[in-house]
RNA sequence: GGUCUCAUCGUCUAACGGUUAGGACACCAGGUUUUCAUCCUGGCAAUCCGGGUUCGAUUCCCGGUGAGAUCACCA
């Protein structure tokens, strides 16, 4: 049985390094029927952000990456908080004590920052265990616990990166448990995996090079070493960093609140560093399940290409059906929306559709339709063909317009076409220039949708009316 | 600096040791008899460098170079 876990500290919000990872996890026990578990590393209380497990819980929901046990919904190893687990770490603390594989720091902080400085004058890589005490003292739990490593050279496979060699330069005796008391990530990590039954440990490049460490804690405990997978970085945009909250990488929910599709950010965070072989481009969260391999996810770093997330969005905006988009843009109206019937949205989103990057663009492509568009001058004169035109003749060219429309029985999109396309003939005008002049008069906006569409979704009396107003502003 | 890791178009990437090195994003041009978008067609554009192994290296090995990660009582 395949359990994964995804376990953040909650210091924070969640980055698409962060939910790549968790998507990852997600998606390796969900294929094989697992189990995928969240756990909240609390153990260090003077970073922890008030808030900030809600908004990482909040962060996985909406996303789709639902978990299986997690703080809030419990199971069958909870709880799943670390600060709530004390006392099994202890256990375990007091199981390597008696063992002879820790042992109680006597040293204070600014000792071993002597010793740190010291090694560093001598430019030789520090060592806490070149200054291991020959008789410590009794751990009353005051002290910093230590792992009395033995310096060797470790191997082991990764799912990704293949087989690692450390050396043994790197083992030394890391912390166990604070002297607050509270375990360092890279003591509860490994209880908590072992307790919870953790098959896979799916985490981010950077625990790479604390490795050794945690395989001499493995060997100390004398446990089974789950199956390993780090994840490659994703670098910021320039390329020269891992992407991280100090340079401003994005919290997932602001893509959301941005008008992203979760559909979409899935998808494109998915194949940052994973592809199936085929020339796919786009997944569902289904095919993910289905496809998803760590034998396949690259071993470099992908950069986050804030250009491709647009045209994969755009793309899962277009593949909706306008009943289900219309759902999603509930929020995302123009204020001046809220008057007009569900009917009427749809029309315009049907109409707004193929136009849409993300959710957030409907109001500057749809606010004409619900309110009487500001005539907007520099439209007509920056545009290289109605520039050429003087205001008379534009003035004539709009009536003939409004008297061709106003004539019509029937207000269909393909009577207006019909229309328009005679209004060519007896004005003999060019489509780029009669069309844009009606266009411009009729919606005031940079682009909109075809001609005959818009106007008859805006209706006969407003499209007269606008018509009306664009030759007495001439 | 020590340790570990990585290296194909600008970007994301594909390619049992044999391909005109493929696709997508972006960009450019054209078309879909109005704009914007969609859609279609075409174009530009890459194997970091040097050795080896081999009949033949993007691919395997070694060495450079470059990049990243990490060296906490943070995770």
């Amino acid at each position: 049985m395949i359990r994964t876990r995804f376990a953040p500290s909650p210091t924070g919000y969640l980055h698409v390094g962060g939910i790549r990872t968790a998507l990852f996890a997600f998606l390796v026990a969900r294929q094989a029927g697992g189990q995928f578990i969240l756990r909240l590393e609390d153990t260090d209380k003077k970073r922890e952000v008030q808030g900030s497990a809600e908004h990482l819980i909040a962060s996985l929901k909406s996303l789709g990456i639902e978990y299986d046990e997690g703080p809030d919904i419990g199971g069958p190893y909870a709880p799943y908080t670390q600060s709530a687990r004390l006392d099994i770490y202890r256990r375990y603390a007091e199981q390597l004590i008696a063992a002879g594989r820790a042992y109680a720091d006597p040293y204070t902080p600014e000792e071993i920052q002597a010793f740190r400085e010291r090694a560093q004058a001598e430019k030789r890589a520090f060592r806490y265990r070149d200054h291991r005490p020959e008789q410590p003292p009794v751990w009353d739990g005051t002290q910093p616990l230590r792992l009395k490593s033995e310096p060797k050279s470790y191997t082991y496979h990764d799912e990704i990166f293949g087989d690692v060699t450390t050396s043994e330069e790197v083992v030394d005796d890391f912390i166990l448990i604070k002297s607050d008391g509270y375990p360092t990530y890279n003591f509860s990590h490994i209880i908590d995996d072992l307790e919870m039954k953790i098959t896979h440990v799916i985490r981010g490049q950077e625990f790479i090079s604390s490795m050794p460490n945690y395989l001499a804690l493995y060997e100390a405990l004398d446990i089974e070493r789950p199956v390993f997978a780090h994840m490659p970085h994703i670098m910021n945009e320039q390329g020269n960093k891992k992407l991280g909250k100090r340079d401003g990488a994005k919290d997932v929910l602001d893509y959301i609140r941005d008008g992203y599709l979760p559909e979409a950010l899935d998808s494109f965070i998915a194949t940052m560093g994973w592809n199936d072989g085929t020339e796919q481009e786009v997944f569902t969260m289904a095919e993910l399940i289905k496809k998803f391999s760590l034998a396949r996810v690259q071993r470099s770093g992908a950069r986050f290409d804030e250009k491709r997330l647009l045209w994969v969005n755009g793309h899962f905006i277009r593949e909706l059906e306008v009943s289900e988009l219309s759902k999603r843009v509930e929020y995302f109206w123009p204020e001046a929306a809220k008057k007009a019937s569900e009917d009427y949205k749809v029309a315009v989103l049907t109409l707004a559709q193929d136009r849409l990057k993300t959710l957030r663009d409907l109001p500057a492509l749809t606010r004409y339709f619900f309110e009487e568009p500001q005539p907007d001058q520099d439209l007509i004169d920056l545009n290289k063909q109605l520039r050429k035109l003087s205001a008379e003749e534009r003035q004539s060219l709009l009536q003939a317009s409004h008297d061709a429309l106003e004539g019509l029985p029937e207000w269909s999109a393909t009577a207006i076409q019909d229309a328009l396309n005679h209004l060519l003939e007896t004005t003999g005008q060019k489509p780029g220039i009669l069309f844009s002049l009606i266009r411009i008069a009729t919606t005031w906006a940079p682009f909109s949708p075809q001609l005959n569409d818009t106007l008859a979704l805006l209706g006969k009396d407003t499209t007269l009316a606008r018509i009306s107003t664009a030759i007495s502003l001439s």
